[in-house]
DNA sequence: ATCAATGCATAGAGTGTCAATATATCAAGC
DNA sequence: GCTTGATATATTGACACTCTATGCATTGAT
């Protein structure tokens, strides 16, 4: 009967990255980010309303990305898309997200060897 | 002439899954889990004192790790061991983070599929 | 006696994320 | 015209995790 912690903010630490890379094919406006992540994951992640603009703001203070808002289609949106930079950097953080998974996994391995059941003793 | 961010607080997250795969393999003091961690992920991990003991108390406090003082070495020595509730929450964790990078893994793939100089074009 | 390494611990600050809330537009139904 | 629900951006306050800085005490070597 151990409650569950991980549920709401399974994304911990990655969302920039993930924010980028849902940027990488093509410019997109929050709700849409928001959708393209949700349904990349599988529904493993959703990513809140806010929590994504502040951050979309911090990216583009970063010069990550860039916005323009565009209401000729009525509705008001801000579209963001990625700059050369930002693209760099999301290529950077990828290789560096995957040598950090790289790390954890060698280390859990023997974990997940091995089945649950194998683990009363201790 | 990018900043790096990622040079301090590269576990995030994932500190708790850690620290108890540290303790996986029997018993240990803060001293030596630290070294353990280190010396596990070849040095990319460096857990600091402030960040552990707090952390082990709260392991403690789940129910995960159970800790007993030793001091029939001269040095006294807070030695903690996984509880077998806690080698079932490594279990658990572990799995979850294994699907979590999986999930992670299929959204960078493309990004890490190609070399960052064939990204001019935004 | 002094100094570095060992060993555990707390305090304060920073950061990332969430939940809650606010505002505004559009489309649909009454 | 009015209301309602989905769309869309944004701010606020709170919380959890980690870091840095600091403190204290012991051991072993110089």
């Amino acid at each position: 009967m151990v409650k569950e912690k991980t549920s709401g903010d399974m994304v911990r630490g990655n969302l920039d990255l993930m924010v980028l890379s849902a940027l990488a094919d093509g410019p997109k406006y929050g709700y849409l980010i928001q959708n393209a992540l949700s349904k990349a994951s599988g529904g493993t992640f959703t990513v809140q309303a806010g929590t994504l603009y502040p951050l979309l703001h911090r990216l583009e203070a970063e010069g990550w990305v860039r916005s323009r808002w565009d209401d000729s289609t009525g509705r008001k949106r801000k579209w963001y898309r990625l700059t050369p930079r930002g693209r760099k950097q999301l290529v950077h953080q990828a290789q560096q997200w995957r040598e950090y998974a790289d790390c954890i996994w060698r280390i859990l391995a023997p974990v997940l060897g091995q089945s649950p059941d194998a683990m009363e003793s201790s």
